[in-house]
RNA sequence: GCAUCCGUAGCUCAGUAGGUAGAGCACUCGGCUUUUAACCGAUUGGUCCUGCGUUCGAGUCGCAGCGGAUGCACCA
């Protein structure tokens, strides 16, 4: 049993009161010969198929159609006369008037509590009120559970217990359940979308003997038989590219990523990222691609590119505005980066603005970090931010025409970065170059800096065609999708810390059984 | 990591000035029976997140800790 003082996490513990009644009434069922946990259910439809079906039934109407239904009791009225039994597609209502069952039923009905999953077999009817009903005639346990659930008028609201108890969150509240349907929605339908344009689906190794590909910390774990230390990816970025140079020509991976940094409402320490990579193409027709991928998804999953969010309205109508990094910081700020040549200057240009620095250590970073914290917020509507600083960009191609960019985009949406593409760096010395000194960096504490990947660099120099390859944070664009406020709400389990005593007992708990 | 706020029954929440721990719903028992949060009656249910302190006395005041939310930082 559990100490007490942690109720927020342990809804009825194991020696209260209420799952104590549960399991009488499970000893009584079984002393009737029920099998609480039976093993299937022959089910002839769904509750919203029947709704469907019965649409034009009138009230105090009875059919002698025959239907069988399964689901969970979530509500009951009139000592269990009217039940709301839940499947996955809805409620559908049940009459049990006792006139219709056996006595050896209506005894097993007083054992049944909310929560309980049941089968049902009866006819259909409509209500005086005009509910759809069951009429049941025959009913069994399907399981029975120990647990109560909370307050069906009050709601399960309680953040910290939901996210800690997710099946009750989902069970509780629909909408939950709604958010990861529509998340799976939206990742098949980029699936679909890549797969239509002849992309492989590859993929990448988790565990990796460095985590490159990505400014962030990772996560360190240790393989025992070998006795090294791995690191969790923090891209897919540098494998995939090694399939472009390999021969494939279109791939991408939706996979998993791990960040050791801060959690808020738009970091979890795990999330899923969208990587694709095309030969052949360049950060111009990346964006084309971006914005057409994107508003298919929307259409899919929302059925309109116009998504209301957090009180706004975003409109993924076509195209998107385009503006260089310079240019996006000479409208907020009004100052021309362009004129301003060196770091020392910059720096000075930066103090003037407000802009706080810190780490940084070039001029084009210091324009970043400008950019950062006076432009980004003000992207509400979805915009691409192009051009951006080379030493903020080791993986990128430097730009065509203009010294010191990478041809490089993200795409802001609410202030928010949602994606991250460019025309990808080929050239294998400038790689070489570019990598060694994120190696200085990261050899001089920069714990976000890029290791030195000595395969990457010789898988270049085998050769890599032209390619244009992008990263979208499928979290942060289902957020919008969904007018999710926290990234946590579009994900089924996310990150807790955990609550080491209540963990600790049960555990002890078990040692002592065995 | 920093700041602010929060933690009381299974759920949702009150708790006044520091003075025996409260409500609604749920649960249990009884009554009633074509409801729409059914209703009527009765009962039951607590490590007030944890620890220490102040006090005759702490849910309430102080300190420390744990967990969470939001914002900032980091970052995507």
């Amino acid at each position: 049993m559990f100490a007490g003082g942690y109720s927020v996490t342990s809804l009825e513990s194991e020696g209260g009161r209420l799952r104590a009644e549960r399991l009488r009434k499970l000893e009584d069922l079984k002393g009737l010969g029920v099998k609480p946990y039976p093993y299937r259910f022959e089910r002839t439809h769904k509750a919203e198929a029947l709704h469907k079906l019965y649409e034009g039934l009138a009230p105090e109407t009875e059919t002698q159609d025959v239907v069988r239904v399964c689901g969970k009791v979530l509500n009951e009225r009139n000592s269990w006369m009217f039940v709301d039994l839940y499947d996955e597609s809805g409620k559908i209502q049940l009459f049990c008037h006792k006139e219709s069952l056996s006595q050896e039923k209506l005894d097993m009905r007083k054992l049944f509590d909310k929560g309980d999953y049941i089968g049902v077999t009866g006819t259909v009817r409509r209500t005086k009120a005009g509910e759809l009903s069951i009429r049941v005639t025959d009913f069994e346990l399907l399981c029975k559970s120990l647990q109560p659930l909370p307050d069906s008028w009050e709601g399960f609201t309680d953040v910290e217990a939901r996210y800690r108890h997710r099946y009750v969150d989902m069970v509780m509240n629909p909408s939950v359940r709604d958010t990861l349907r529509k998340r799976s929605m939206a990742v098949r339908a980029i699936r679909q979308f890549l797969d239509d344009r002849d992309f492989l689906e590859i993929e990448t190794p988790t565990l990796q003997v460095e985590a490159g590909g990505a400014d962030a910390r990772p996560f360190v774990t240790h393989h025992n038989t070998l006795d090294i230390d791995l690191y969790l990816r923090i891209a897919t970025e540098l494998h995939l590219k090694r399939l472009i140079v390999g021969g494939f020509e279109r791939v991408y991976e939706i996979g998993r990523i791990f960040r050791n940094e801060g959690i808020s409402t738009r970091h979890n320490p795990e999330f899923t990222m969208l990587e694709m990579y095309c030969a052949y193409g360049d950060y111009n027709d990346l964006m084309d691609f971006a914005e057409e991928m994107v508003v298919d998804c929307a259409m899919k999953v929302c059925g309109t590119n116009s998504l209301e969010y957090q009180g706004q309205t975003l409109s993924l109508a076509r195209p998107w505005r385009r503006v260089r990094m310079n240019d996006a910081i000479k409208e907020v700020t009004g100052v021309d980066v362009e004129s301003v040549k060196t770091f020392d200057e910059m720096k000075k240009v930066a103090t003037t603005l407000g802009v706080h620095l810190e780490k940084e250590e070039s001029r084009g970073e210091v324009i970043n970090t400008i950019f950062e914290s006076k432009v980004e917020s003000t992207l509400i509507q979805p915009t691409f931010i192009i051009d951006y600083p080379v030493e903020i960009s080791p993986l990128t191609k430097a730009h065509r025409t203009n010294p010191g960019e990478v041809e490089r985009f993200e795409l802001f949406v609410f202030g928010r970065e949602l994606a991250n593409g460019y025309s990808e760096l080929s050239d294998p010395l400038d790689q070489r170059a570019r990598l060694e000194d994120q190696a200085r960096k990261k050899a001089a504490g920069n714990e976000e800096a890029m290791p030195l990947d000595l395969d990457f660099i010789l898988a270049m120099e085998y050769g890599m065609p032209p390619t244009m390859g992008i990263g979208i944070g499928i979290d942060r664009l289902v957020m919008f999708l969904t007018n999710s406020a926290s990234i946590r709400d579009v994900i089924a389990f996310p990150t807790m810390k955990p609550i080491a005593e209540p963990a600790k007992q049960l555990k002890d708990t078990v040692a002592e059984k065995v």
